[in-house]
DNA sequence: CATATTTTGCGTTTAAACAACACAAAATTA
DNA sequence: TAATTTTGTGTTGTTTAAACGCAAAATATG
């Protein structure tokens, strides 16, 4: 068998969303060359977990998190990307609302936070280019997948999706037309329940039918928004 | 630094096109468990080189072969991928001309061939999930980028590309409307030959611009083919 | 208490894109 | 000379997208 001296690690690009504002997970590193940088959750892979294994165990330890979604993203394995050593990250990305863990930084993090995704510190080793990359692949996928969902509240008003979708994109989109079109899609169930805004007139709460949804991607159906 | 042992390789799928079939380059493994059995071309990153580097040397001692187009697909690193020790394979995908490289098996492969996608050998390790994701991968891809002409000829009579998306997507297209879609983007120029096909009326050889596709991705274009 | 403000919740009209479909002309083969 | 294969256009009805306006329900304001 050949030598190698490469290491493998995981980092986990994790998304909330509070208030209109798109967020991203951190910790600031403990040890190491980039010591008292902000970094993303991750690590090395044990020689005995699977990928998406590690990201969930590194994500638990690191931040106290558990994500409701999670999906691989791209692996980094640019030869300097650290320069302690050869480093191939595989880098994941994860969805969760904020709102449903606290905080618990420990073992390898001194630190962590959230960030709004447009005031970031300055980041470790090549995370920017990886945030880059998850920011991307984020923005694609709200519109032809309806992971956006992940991000908010069980129940929630209209508008809490409407407004996470002109966040993420960074656009505005047409209220009516983006209701009508989200609606006629049939995976959104309305719940007889209210919402007591900060200002405004109150809004029926509505819910993410997964079930539905599944049922009708196995029948061909396919989830696509897109924008004036 | 933690102790690990897990070695990083590189697989590569890449699709050919002859004939109205696409085509898979596969590699006879020399050494090995899995000796004997077809696998994907691919190996050992070196300490001293990236990723992508390592999938195009590779190619290149194995069959021969350099791509006309590359790209990252996915990682695999299930613990037991490979029975003999920890491997984790950052996938590609490939896109090539078959008639542009003649195949020259070497170092560690005893044979290389092409085979066609829906009669393959049993294949090494995974290999078969790998080529699934590559295939839906490129399945998905000539929908919204232009790379099925990577696969074809320079210059070529319309027919083929045609052909090509049925091919690759399995199922009959309108070709009127096709036609009409695929021209209407200003992508594809007419050159002034025409082709002596081996039965039934000559045709116009086409010409994929790459620098109007790029030009026009610039100012915001956006490459899709729908179908009926 | 009346009025302004915010936010919700529809609905219409026009333009563009898609889906479905037919037939004649240019070559080669029989 | 006729049959076969493949190319190369259109047209029309249907669906979807884009661009809009406005009234009602609450809270905040003076």
């Amino acid at each position: 068998m050949i030598s190698q001296n490469i290491k493998v690690a995981v980092d986990a690009v994790v998304f909330g969303y509070v208030e209109r504002q798109l967020q991203l997970l951190l910790i600031k590193q403990k040890y190491g060359s980039e010591k008292n940088k902000w970094a993303l959750p991750g690590g090395f892979v044990l020689d005995h977990e699977d990928l998406d294994t590690a990201v969930t165990r590194e994500l638990k330890e690191e931040t106290g998190i558990t994500l409701a979604y999670l999906e691989q993203l791209y692996t980094f394995g640019a030869v300097k990307r650290d320069n302690r050593q050869r480093v191939v990250s595989i880098a994941y990305l994860g969805l969760i609302n904020p709102k449903k863990f606290k905080l618990t930084a420990s073992t390898d993090a001194l630190e962590v936070g959230w960030f709004a995704i447009d005031a970031l510190p300055p980041l470790a080793f090549d995370h920017q280019e990886i945030v880059a990359k998850g920011l991307e692949r984020l923005q694609n996928k709200i519109s032809y997948k309806p992971i956006g969902f992940e991000l908010l509240n069980t129940e929630f008003p209209f508008s809490n999706i409407e407004n996470l979708y002109q966040t993420i994109l960074n656009k505005p989109i047409d209220r009516r037309n983006f209701r009508k079109k989200l609606m006629s899609f049939g995976i959104l169930e309305e719940t007889d329940k209210i919402s007591k805004p900060e200002s405004g007139r109150p809004a029926k709460l509505f819910r993410f039918n997964t079930k539905k949804y599944k049922a009708l991607e196995q029948k061909g159906f396919h989830f696509e928004i897109k924008f004036a």
